[in-house]
RNA sequence: GGGGACGUAGUUCAGUUGGUUAGAACGCUGCCCUGUCACGGCAGAGGCCGCGGGUUCGAGUCCCGUCGUCCCCGCCA
C-alpha cells in the first residue's frame, strides 16, 4: 500500500546532513538508492539531485518500520522522518558528504514504487546510448547528467545577468517564420489557414535582430533555440541553443569585448577563470599555421619548412619547390611504429592533393642534412613526432584556369587543410597513450580561445558553379575590398569573425551591410537577380531603405560551451532531451506519420512507396 | 548520399576452428545475517543470440539483405 504526502514537508535535502544536525529531527524525501539489508538491521540510501543520506532501520527498536522498510526496492519514492545521528568513528563514510551522521527512522511513507528499472541511476557502467535516450528520465537521474543540466542553467543565468548588465535587453523574436532556402535546410511547418503555404522554423533569428536594430533596440541579446534540418554530428543536433546577440555602431573589436565578457561570467560561474583578450588570427594566417579555421591552438602549429630542403632532395622526392611543404610537429607522442604508420592513413584520405610523409627517421637517414633543419625550425624534442606534408604533384596541375572558377590560392589550402586533419587525426588518436594534449594539467581545464578574423567574403561553390557567401549576405565586406567586389570577389575580405575554443566553433558573427546599395551589390555578387533578392528578402531589403543604422553581432552556441566545460564528448550529455543522429526523439518517438484527417486538413498529400 | 564500429539474459559483456544443455558480473526473486555503505552468504528465475533470407548434416559463429545505435566524410549561408 502506497502512502499519501499529506501534510509533510521536507526539511532537509538528501545531500545537507551534518554532524551539526546530531539529535535534530529531519524529514527527507527522494528515490531509494541503494538497499542494504543485514537481517534485522536494514540501511536504505536515499537520493535526492544534492547526494545521498544513509538511514537506519533497526528492528529491534521498532519492529513494524522495519518490516514495513523491507518492502522498499531500487528506486521507490519515500518519505522518512528520523532523528539524524552522529556516527560512531567505525562507522563513518569518508565518501559521501553526509557521512558522519546517519538519519534513524522513526516514520516512513512509501511515496511510489518503481517497476525494476532497465539501469539504476547509482551503476557505474553506463548502458548504451539507445537506452539512455529511451529511458531519458531514469538516464538524466544520475549523477553526472544532473552535474551537466544544472551547469547548463548556471551559464544560462550568468550570462543572461551579465549581457542585461552590459545595456542588453532579451527580446523574443518569432519561431514560425519564412523560410529563406539558402544555407541550411528548413524544418517546415505547414499552415492551415492557407493550405499549401508553410512556415520554417528559424536557423537563426538573423534577420529579425537586425530589423531590431532598426527598430532601435541598440543592443539586443535572446538565448534562443535555433533548428537546422541538416545531418548529425557529436557536436551537432537538429535543434540547439544560441546565445543570440547584435548591437548598433559597432565595430568588431565592441562585438569581440562583449562577448569576452560574457564568457568570463559564464566560466566563472562554473569556476574557471579566462584570459581576455583573447588572442586573434586572421583566417589566412590559420589555414597556414594550423590547417583549419578553427584552430585548436593546445597542440603547436604547423612549421612551413620553405627551403629547408635543397632543389636536390626535392627532386629526388618527387616535389616541386613551388609546393607548400609543411611540418607537424605532435609533442612527446614519440616515433609512430609502422601498424601505426599504416594507421594514419585514412586520417587524410579523401583530401589527396596531400603527400604525406609519415616515417621521419627514414627521411633523416637519407636527407640528414634537411631533417636537421626540420628539426630545428619545429622546435621538435626528441621525443616529438613529426610528420611532413606536401604538395602532390597533381595539385599543381588541378588549378584552374579563366573559366570563371577562383585561381587556387597561392598557398594551396588543400595541402594546408589536409595536414590540419592529420595534426588532429594524430593528436586525438594518440592523445590518451601520449597525452598529446596535456599541457598545463587537466586538458580539458585548458581553455584556448581565440578570434578567427577576415574570413573571405565568398567561397566559390563547384556544384552550383556559383559563387556563395561564406558567412552569409548580409555579412558587410571590408570597406577597402568594395571595390573588388565585382572584379575579384574571391580576394574580398568580409567583417566576419569565429570564436574558437580549443579545436571547437563557439560561435560566429560579423558586421552587418546597413546600406542598400551595397547589400544589392552583394546580392548580384552571388548571382541573384533582383527580383529574387526582392522575392527572398523584399521585406528586410525594404526595411534598410528606411534609416538603418550600422550594426553588427554573433551568435554562440550555449550547448557547446556547456559541452566544453562538463568535458562531454558529445552535445548529448548537455542536453536534456537531444535526438539520435536520424534526429529521432527515442523517448517520445519523433517524428511520426500523422492521421489522414490532419494531412487532409492541412491540404498535404503523401507519396507513399 | 558514402565509409566504419557495434547489436547475445533487465544491464554490461564473454562465447575458441561452425559441433553436445549459450556463460560471467551486476540487477531481479526467496531465505540467512545487528554496523553495512558497490555489504556478505546460500538458492533460484531469467535467452526469438536485433530481424529476414541463404550456405551447411549442423549457424550466436560464415554469406546476403534489413532495422537500430554510435563515429566520420559529404552537408551544416
Amino acid at each position: 500500500m502506497l502512502d499519501f504526502l499529506g501534510d509533510l514537508e521536507r526539511t532537509h535535502l538528501c545531500g545537507a546532513l551534518r554532524v551539526s544536525d546530531s539529535g535534530r529531527k529531519a524529514v527527507l524525501m527522494g528515490w531509494v538508492n541503494r538497499r542494504r539489508d543485514l537481517g534485522n538491521l536494514l540501511f536504505i540510501d536515499i537520493r535526492d539531485r544534492t547526494g545521498v543520506t544513509q538511514i537506519v532501520f533497526d528492528e529491534e527498536s521498532n519492529p513494524r518500520l522495519h518490516e514495513k522498510a523491507r518492502q522498499l526496492r531500487n528506486e521507490y519514492v519515500i518519505a522518512v522522518i528520523g532523528t539524524v545521528m552522529k556516527r560512531d568513528g567505525k562507522t563513518i563514510n569518508k565518501n559521501i558528504a553526509t557521512g558522519e551522521v546517519e538519519l534513524v527512522a522513526q516514520e516512513l511513507r512509501i511515496l511510489n514504487e518503481s517497476k525494476q528499472p532497465p539501469f539504476l541511476p547509482s551503476e557505474t557502467v553506463l548502458p548504451n546510448e539507445e537506452m539512455r535516450l529511451k529511458y531519458r528520465y531514469i538516464d538524466l537521474r544520475r549523477e553526472a547528467m544532473q552535474r551537466n543540466i544544472l551547469l547548463r542553467h548556471s551559464l544560462a543565468i550568468a550570462i543572461r545577468n551579465n549581457l542585461s548588465a552590459q545595456g542588453f535587453f532579451e527580446i523574443e523574436t518569432p519561431f514560425m517564420t519564412r523560410s529563406t532556402p539558402e544555407g541550411a535546410r528548413d524544418y517546415l511547418v505547414p499552415s492551415r489557414v492557407q493550405p499549401g503555404s508553410f512556415y520554417a522554423l528559424p536557423q537563426s533569428p538573423q534577420l529579425f535582430k537586425q530589423i531590431l536594430m532598426i527598430s532601435g533596440f541598440d543592443k539586443y541579446f535572446q538565448i534562443v533555440r535555433c533548428f537546422r534540418d541538416e545531418d548529425l554530428r557529436a557536436d551537432r543536433q537538429p535543434e540547439f541553443t544560441q546565445i543570440d546577440l547584435e548591437m548598433s555602431y559597432a565595430r568588431p573589436e565592441r562585438v569581440w569585448e562583449v562577448v569576452e565578457e560574457f564568457l568570463t561570467a559564464a566560466f566563472k560561474a562554473a569556476g574557471h577563470d579566462i584570459k581576455t583578450p583573447f588572442p586573434r588570427m586572421t583566417y589566412d594566417e590559420a589555414i597556414r599555421r594550423y590547417g583549419s579555421d578553427k584552430p585548436d591552438l593546445r597542440l603547436p602549429a604547423m612549421t612551413d619548412l620553405g627551403d629547408a630542403f635543397a632543389k636536390e632532395d626535392l627532386a629526388a622526392l618527387g616535389l616541386s619547390p613551388k609546393l607548400p611543404i609543411v611540418a607537424l610537429r605532435i609533442p612527446k607522442v614519440g616515433e609512430l611504429s609502422r601498424k601505426e604508420r599504416d594507421d594514419i592513413k585514412p586520417l587524410f584520405n579523401g583530401k589527396g592533393r596531400a603527400k604525406v610523409f609519415e616515417d621521419f627517421k627514414r627521411l633523416e637517414k637519407s636527407f640528414p642534412q634537411a631533417a636537421a633543419r626540420v628539426r630545428e625550425r619545429c622546435g621538435a624534442a626528441s621525443d616529438d613526432l613529426i610528420v611532413l606534408v606536401a604538395g602532390a604533384d597533381a595539385a599543381a596541375g588541378s588549378k584552374s584556369g579563366g573559366d570563371g572558377k577562383p585561381e587556387a590560392t597561392p598557398h594551396d589550402h588543400a595541402v594546408y587543410t589536409a595536414a590540419g586533419l592529420l595534426r588532429l587525426g594524430l593528436a586525438q588518436k594518440y592523445a590518451e597513450r601520449h597525452r598529446a594534449f596535456e599541457r598545463t594539467g587537466d586538458p580539458a581545464r585548458d581553455f584556448r580561445f581565440l578570434w578567427v578574423t577576415d574570413f573571405p567574403m565568398f567561397e566559390y561553390d563547384e556544384e552550383g558553379q556559383r559563387w556563395a557567401a561564406a558567412h552569409h549576405p548580409f555579412t558587410s565586406p571590408h570597406e577597402q575590398d568594395l571595390e573588388k567586389l565585382e572584379s575579384d570577389p574571391g580576394a574580398v575580405r568580409a567583417l566576419a569573425y569565429d570564436t574558437v575554443l580549443n579545436g571547437t566553433e563557439l560561435g560566429s558573427g560579423s558586421i552587418r551591410i546597413h546600406r542598400q546599395d551595397i547589400q544589392r551589390r552583394i546580392f548580384r555578387a552571388l548571382g541573384m537577380t533582383e527580383e529574387e533578392a526582392r522575392q527572398r528578402f523584399g521585406f528586410f531589403l525594404e526595411a534598410l531603405e528606411y534609416g538603418t543604422p550600422p550594426h553588427g553581432g554573433i551568435a554562440l552556441g550555449l550547448d557547446r560551451i556547456v559541452m566544453i566545460i562538463a568535458g562531454a564528448e558529445s552535445l548529448r550529455e548537455v542536453i536534456p532531451f537531444p535526438k539520435t543522429a536520424r534526429a529521432v526523439d527515442l523517448m517520445v518517438d519523433a517524428p511520426t506519420p500523422v492521421s489522414e484527417a490532419q494531412l487532409k486538413e492541412l491540404g498535404i498529400m503523401i507519396r507513399r512507396g
